[in-house]
Order: structure tokens, then sequence, then C-alpha cells
DNA sequence: TAGATTGTTAATCGATTAACAATC
DNA sequence: TAGATTGTTAATCGATTAACAATC
């Protein structure tokens, strides 16, 4: 296995980046890429691209750059892509359904297993190939399969409870898309899908643009 | 107009947190916050809380706190909940549906006045109140309703071409879900809403936690 | 009064950027 | 060779944290 350098949450933000541009290139016809044009295209600093590039990659030639194929492959690699981790959905509602169709998870190594839902309509049907079950089944389900991620999309009220049946499951990590704070145990991790900071973060920009003009 | 001082992204990222936190307490019982008391809640250190409040709010008071009531509202207004910008939304997918509904974006100052689509069965139809239109029709409506931000829930594929369509309509700021590298004019403002990055936080968390462990 | 809390000033830490030698 | 590019070391910048006086 290889060992990586430890890496900050400004590196691995930008790496998404990165793999994101080296995929719009044409196929195949730019074999070689240089840290100073991915600078360029993206408005970042050179340097500093190619900082984040050597946690990742075993490095360029000077004048030439990187080989554009084996850098999207370290990168991905490094963001576990090639490696899946099994993961359930709590709520099947519009959002529940988006996550379950958007752009294939799979792509970026995330394996969603089942959907849970309590609306009786809705159990036993499929979305994008993966069953929906009832919620009841959720904490037996994840204990028997070791599944390690949870996908919280169910309604702001309802999210604490589904929240403690995975914990109690075993589930090591929560992705929170419920506009609230959840409580869990220190051993858990919580990533909260901030909607509104992410709005707050565009109208801010907006504004202070516009004060500039 | 209240001038506020400049603002780090880091401190713009918290705010909502705090709101967040802030509004789950039960409803006037705790007349009084101190940002120690936020700061343990939100496992973040006490200084750095004050400074964030203290860019927003009128100060509090020692021994006391902050007024809880008054500080929810100083960072609604801060971020501009109070104040609506109009924004329409290209693409009434599975996406574009639950943005259309998400916990009604209007709470956070965002007033979604129109979707498009290219779907013949969806164009005409109404989504959580909201007319879905035939795509041709989004210039013109941005151009004379003076729509200020686009947002982008279409295919990959068809992300550039309705992009072009809102800068050339005027709009000054896109919030973009389609995972591809907008090209825009410099004047316009492009915010990527990256599910590949949030993702490859919690993994990389999570497997940095069990190596701890 | 005593002690909790605010807000500010100074110290620390970490990320970004600049400068530059090495390489192809 | 000349010049573009890499990768590293040092300088800068900004955010976080520590220390502390002021206040209620």
């Amino acid at each position: 296995m290889m060992i990586y350098k430890s890496i900050s949450t400004q590196t691995l933000q930008r790496l998404p980046m990165y793999l994101n541009y080296l995929k719009s290139l044409p196929d195949n016809q730019i074999l070689n890429i240089s840290a100073t044009t991915i600078a360029e295209a993206l408005k970042f600093n050179d340097v500093q691209v190619r900082k984040d590039l050597a946690i990742i990659s075993s490095g360029g030639r000077p004048k030439i750059g990187y080989i554009t194929k084996n850098l999207i492959f370290d990168i991905e690699k490094f963001l576990g892509y090639d490696d899946a981790d099994s993961a359930v959905i709590a709520g099947a509602g519009d959002l529940g359904r988006t996550l379950l169709s958007y752009d294939g998870f799979s792509k970026y190594g995330l394996d969603i297993i089942a959907a849970f839902d309590v609306r009786e309509d809705i159990i036993g049907t499929t979305i994008n190939g993966k069953k929906v079950l009832s919620s009841d089944k959720l904490k037996d389900l994840c204990g028997r399969m070791k599944v390690r991620i949870g996908i919280i999309a169910v309604p702001a009220s309802e999210a604490q409870e589904i929240c403690n049946s995975m914990v109690e499951s075993g589930i090591l990590a929560i992705w929170n898309f419920a506009p609230v704070n959840l409580n869990v145990p220190d051993s858990v991790l919580v990533q909260n899908e901030d909607m509104a900071f992410s709005l707050a973060k565009l109208s801010k920009s907006l504004s202070k643009k516009l004060c500039l003009n």
C-alpha cells in the first residue's frame, strides 16, 4: 500500500478540480501537461499546483510536464475512486432519488447498496437499480453487511432518529444533507452538506462584486 | 446601510453553523448565550467564535453573553436572508426538482422565479409553485426580469450551452451543479457545487480515522 | 467581591507565494 | 545551447490560538 504525506483540506478540495479539468481535455490528444497550464486554466498559482501534484503523483519532467493519463490515474487512486466503500441512504424523497442517481456515485468510489424510507408506497420500489427498504430494517442490514457510510436525506425532523439507528448499527461516517446538527458519539464522523453555506458564499461574493463595480 | 468588515471564507463557512445551532435551541428559553457555549457545542475555539460574532453583531456582555434572538437576527441579516435575490434554474430533472423544493431556498434569501427544461412533457408543469418553461425562453425572461443568479442542474453535456444563454441574458452569478468546468467571461461568477469534493473529504477523513484506530 | 465572559493584542501555526537551482 | 518546467527552500501572508486586561 502506498503511503501518502498528510494532506490539507485545501489541497483535497483542489484535487477533484484538477481531475475534472484533466478529464475535460480532448482524449489522447494532450499526452503531457504542465502544472503551469493547469494553474492558468483554473486560475491557481503554479507552485501550488505543483505542490499538490507532488503529494499524489510520482512527479513530472522538466520542460515536458506530467503524463496526463498517469496524473488522472494517480488522482483517482488517491481519492479512492478505485476502491468502493459501501453505503446506505436514508430517505428516498426528491433529494434521496437525486443522490441515488447523481452521476453515479460509484464513479467516485461510493457504492450505495440500498435506500430506506418510511413511506409504504415507496418501500419495495427500485430507484436506479437500488431497492428501497423499510427504515425498520436499516439497523439489521447495516450491521450484517458492515456498511461504513450512511447518507441522511430525510426531513430535518426525522434526521436525529435515523442517525441514531445508523450509529447503533456500527456505521462510522455520516453524510448529512438534513439542515440539523446531529448528535453522535465522538467515534462517528459527520459531514454536513451545507446548502445554506454554499448559497451564503455565492450571494456574498455576488454582493461584494457589485459593490466593487 | 451597515458596512461590515471584510470576511474570510472560513468565517463565512461557520456563520450558517452558528445560525443552525442557535435555531436548534428551545424557543425563548435561552435568552442569552455565550461564545464559550457555542464553541463547545460545535467544537470550535471560543476566541474564534467571538471574533466571528464580532464581525456581524453589535457585541455581547461580559458574564452574560449575547442576546440569542438578536444574534440570530444579525447572522440572518448578514447572510442576506432578509433580502431575496431572484434566480432561475435550468434543468427540472431529479436534481432540479430537489433544488426547487429543498427546504425552501426562500428562507435563505433566494427566490427562484422559474425553471427551464427542454423536455416537452415537463414544460408547462409546476413544481413547488414554480412554472417550468421551455429553455428557449430563458434568455428573454432573464433579460427582462433582470435575474442575477442562474442555477445549472442540467446534465454535464448540456451545461456549457445553457451557461452561455445565461451569460448572454446578463446573469451575474452561476451556481453550477453539473460536474464540468464552465467557460465564462471574467465578469461572471461561477460557484461549483462539488459533490465529488464533498465525497472525497468524507472518505479521506474516514480512511484517516481508520488508520489511527 | 469573585468569577465568568467579552474583546483585543501578541504569538503561533500553516498555507500560499516568491526565488532559485536542477533538469531535460 | 537556451529556455521551459520541475521541485525545493525561504519569505510572506493570513488564520487560529494564547494571554490578558476590562467589565458586569
